[in-house]
Formats: structure tokens, sequence, C-alpha cells
DNA sequence: TATGTCCATATACTTTGTATACCCATCAGC
DNA sequence: GCTGATGGGTATACAAAGTATATGGACATA
């Protein structure tokens, strides 16, 4: 059986009919011009991947004489993605913030993006490197770490066991058995400055418990905000009832709450910036002590 | 003069190639099995893309005979790709988040991840299309919103011209002129439930003064901090002299603050968990002023 | 009307990739 | 120490995908 029988395409060639969907779909349109530009492909070839797309997708591309274009015809319906605005979206940002060549990330002229960014120290390749690797081989390594306690100025080399990354939304940081003090902790990838000397693993990821154990944040609309106010809050939040609940990693209790405006208390903030408030503050707190942060 | 003397490859080809060198990079190796499962292609073909990534990029792979694979070589020097590790985490995130499907992001085994993240209504697709289209074609659309005000609590249908597209660190918003207030606003894309009607543009970006201009803030390290603290957080935000300025346009002032943890008085927040402070709040707050935000 | 642009298609040719077969080295298990 | 399984390399004949080049058509603009 051939693959024209089967309607197997080659990776590449799906890759471009893939191109030419997105194209349609969220660029309102794409050119032969566009698929050579990307694909350096001949004029002919780029022709037949159009002329394919039709054949695979009715319908989905008409030919715009005016704009000398393909646009998305009438009842687009898409066979080789699934068009997600979240996807599209993160593409957006990954390439307004330099991380994606604009090549490569389909998008021709992009709109004005502008990002609330935060300047943050960079994390070394073969820092990651080095962690990943520790990680997957459930090896130790010893860091240069600076740490932020009150007096120790001075990075210091210290022997952890990573087992998982985690992100708070502005940083990435190891989750790690900690040699030093016996216990687990995050180490924030900027602060490594320098690694070395694998050696066997202090504790393995089934034993942090922190991390492998969660604690529910129940959340609500901020009290002093108007009835129809905190019906459009809870649409937001999806929350039913006036609550929503959410299933937090002990290891992850405290970025999430900083990140929600929970770690003080919401009430006293302004409902005008501060949305919502946790419904179980004392609680959250007890929680917060057994994650092991003093505030 | 034909392509293996130039060194141009095809599109295909390098993809491959690049995704070897990814593989060697990140994740510590790679197999035939790698390439024919990611790419489709036969047995001999990912042979020879082997052969061709070591003629290609000398020393960078090594044979281990133990484990079978293709490992980094000792002075690994990059020829198809800049390794960058924001971008591999930027990968990661996505991963995570489900954003990316496995094969397309080439990371293999990702390790143990965590996201403080916070859960959203989603923006949907024809949505995100027609602000789009209407952000190209410099039109206005009407959109039914379901804004926030403090007594109006069903969505109204308002017309909109919008320019460009704001990412907060939550949400993504359309940065628009409101043709029923007669001024520019931001439109929460997840709270737009509908659209039609598009129509003559009522302003264009380039009248948007609050997008336009820009606002430097002023940060420093939180003042409780100790002194070799300080240094750290000196170092994490790439300040020199005890500050760090960031230039931001109003449009994004509000939401920059608020992510920085700014928007209320830093210097009475627990150091432990705001590190930074603005040192020039009076002006900070006249610009939030400015930027027609009443706290 | 002339010109430029963009799409489509045809032909002859090159490159890339497949299917199949066979060989080599290493390792785990008997 | 043999044996089979696994993973890599290579050769040959053939299929497919893609190129270069040329030609023609539709349409917008000057």
């Amino acid at each position: 059986m051939t693959d024209e029988e089967t309607g197997t395409l080659k990776w590449g060639v799906e890759r471009r009919l893939e191109f030419i969907e997105f194209r349609l779909f969220w660029e309102g349109g794409v050119n032969r011009a566009d698929i050579i530009g990307l694909f350096g492909v001949s004029v002919p070839q780029a022709s037949k991947d159009l002329t394919l797309y039709q054949e695979r997708a009715p319908g989905n591309a008409v030919y715009d004489k005016r704009a000398k274009r393909y646009v998305a015809g009438d009842g687009f319906a898409p066979v080789f993605l699934k068009p997600d605005p979240a996807a599209y979206l993160s593409r957006l940002r990954s390439l307004s913030e330099g991380l994606t060549e604009p090549g490569e990330s389909w998008i021709s002229d992009p709109p004005a993006v502008d990002i609330a960014v935060t300047p943050r120290r960079r994390v070394e390749s073969d820092t990651l490197r080095a962690v990943l690797d520790a990680i997957r081989d459930s090896r130790s390594i010893e860091v240069h770490y600076q740490s932020m306690s009150r007096d120790r100025a001075a990075p210091t080399w210290r022997r952890m066991t990573p087992h998982a990354l985690g992100y708070d939304g502005f940083r990435w940081h190891a989750r790690a058995f900690c040699h030093v003090e016996g216990r687990f902790k995050d180490f924030l990838l900027p602060r490594i400055l320098g690694e070395r000397a694998p050696g066997d693993p202090g504790a393995t990821g089934a034993d942090d418990r922190q991390w492998n154990e969660t604690f529910d944040v129940v959340i609500g609309p901020h009290p002093d905000l108007t009835i129809s106010q905190k019906e459009v809050v809870a649409k937001d939040f999806g929350m039913r009832d006036g609550k929503a609940v959410l299933r937090v990693r002990y290891a992850m209790l405290f970025y999430v709450l900083k990140r929600l405006g929970l770690l003080e208390d919401a009430t006293k903030l302004s409902p005008r910036s501060q949305h919502i408030v946790d419904l179980n503050r004392p609680t959250t707190l007890a929680a917060l002590e057994r994650a092991d942060f003093k505030l």
C-alpha cells in the first residue's frame, strides 16, 4: 500500500500543511511565498502543498484574488491541528520574550504586545544541564549556592540531590534534598553559581513529603465586592457556590499564595486590585507552618 | 554548486540534526529510535542522519556502547542551535501545562515539574481570532463584554478598536479604544463572551498615549534585609548602586507593580516574602494616577 | 494597453528516503 | 563460552519528494 492510498504523509509535508492551516486560522491567510520563506521549498512545491492542503481539507482555503493569497473559508474546520488559543498566546509570549526565533514560531506579523516582565538573574546552561542530569540519574551534585541566609554573604558549596523542578511564576528552582541540612529544600537555579562532583544520592523524591502531599486552598471573591462583581470573579476563577478549591503541593504552597496575593490577609487589601480571599485562612497558615515557611 | 558543497541542508534534514543536537545537549543522549519515533523516518535514514551529524559537528556525539546511544562529547560545541536555558525551561513549562504535544517539544523524559498556576477562565478561539483580525486590519468590533463595574452585572455589547495585546503575568487583555467611553482601555480576553460586526476604527494605536509613553520604576532591596541579603537581591534583579530602573508603559504600570508587590507600601511587608521596594513611591503613585488607575 | 504579481501546471532531472538484506559489537542469560 | 537480543552501519534497487525551468492564466495598477 502506498502513502497516497493510506493518507499517510511524510513528516515534512505534514508540517507544511499544518503551517498552512495555522496561518489560515490565526493569521488570516497564507501565501506561496510564506511557505517558501519558512521551509525553503521551491515555488512549484509550494503550489503543490497548497493544492494538497485543499484536497485534504476541502473548503478550508479559498483564494482571495484581491489580496492574492488564500484565506480561511466560511466553514473552516481544522484538520491538521486543534487550534488552542492558550497555545497561540504561549507562542506569542515566547516570541515577544525573544525565546523563539521569528521563523520557528509560525506567527508572521505578530500584533503589538507588551508583557509585564521583571528583570531576573539568568540561569546558566551548564547549571541547568547539571541539575537535569542529576534528576535523570537520581544522583547528587555539589552546587556553589548563593543563599539568602541572614548573615552568610558568600556563596558556599553544598551537596544536594534534586528530584524535580518548580516554577513559581517568576523563577525556576530545583526541589532537592540538602545534604548539609538533611532535609528537602528549594534551590533557585539563578543562584547556583557553579556545579561539580556528581555523587551518590542522599534521598529520593519519594521521601519528600512536602512535595508529595497536597493541601487544598479554598478561595472566594473578596467580601467588599458588590454582588455582581462577585459573580464576575466567580466566573473568572471557576468558582461554584462562591468558592473554588486549589489542590497544591505543600512544597509549592508559599509560591501559590504569594502569586494569588493571599500571603497577607487579603480582606484588608483593596478589592480593586485583590479580587479573591482565602476562605480558610487559619488552616492555610497552619499548612504554611507545616510547609516550613515561617512568615 | 550542489547542496553538499555549499553545506546547505533541506529543511527537514536540518530539523533532524537540530533535534539530535538538542537531545545530546539537554537530554543526555540520542538514539536511532528517537529519530525514527519523532520524524517517522526509516532505520537506515536515521543512521545516515547520525553519521551526517557527526560530519557536521565533529566530536559532539560519541557512542556509548554501554548505554547503546550517543552522548554529548567532552568538548561539545553546538552547531545547529544556540542552547538557551530560558528557551528550554519555556518549553518545559508549555509541556507541563499541556500546551504542547509531547512529541513536538523534543523533551523525551521531562523531569518532575510543578508550576504555581492559578485557574482562570479560558479564552475562546473565535474571540482571539476576531481580536487579532481587528488589530491586523485596524478595524473595530463589537464585543459582548462582562465588565467589573460596581453595579452592572450583565454583559453588554460595546464597540472597541483594539491595537495591541497585553499580558499581566496571569491573563491576556486587548488594549483598545472604547467607543462607548471614548478612551483607551483594557479588555480582558476571557471576559469577552461574543464578538460581531466589524466596523470602522475609532482611533489608532498611535493615539494611545498611555500605551506609547513610559514611566521609570526605580526599585531597590527591602531596607529590612541584612547587608548580605541586600547584595543577593541586588544581583537577582541586576541592581547597580542599590537600585534598578524598569521602563514600563503607563498602560502596563498597574500590572507590573502588582506583579512586583509594589502596589501597597512594600516597606511594610515582611522582607521574607517581599524582597524589593519602590524607591520613588510618591512619583509612582502620581504616575498610577496619570495611568487612570485610582487605588 | 502594458506591466507586474501571484497561482497553477508540465517536463526532465536530482536528491532524499525506503525496503530489504547482511554484517558487526555488546551485553545478559544459560 | 555460546546464544539470542539489541542497537548501530552499510549496500543496493527502487520509490517519493523536491528542483529548475518554462508556460499560461487571472487580476490589479499605472
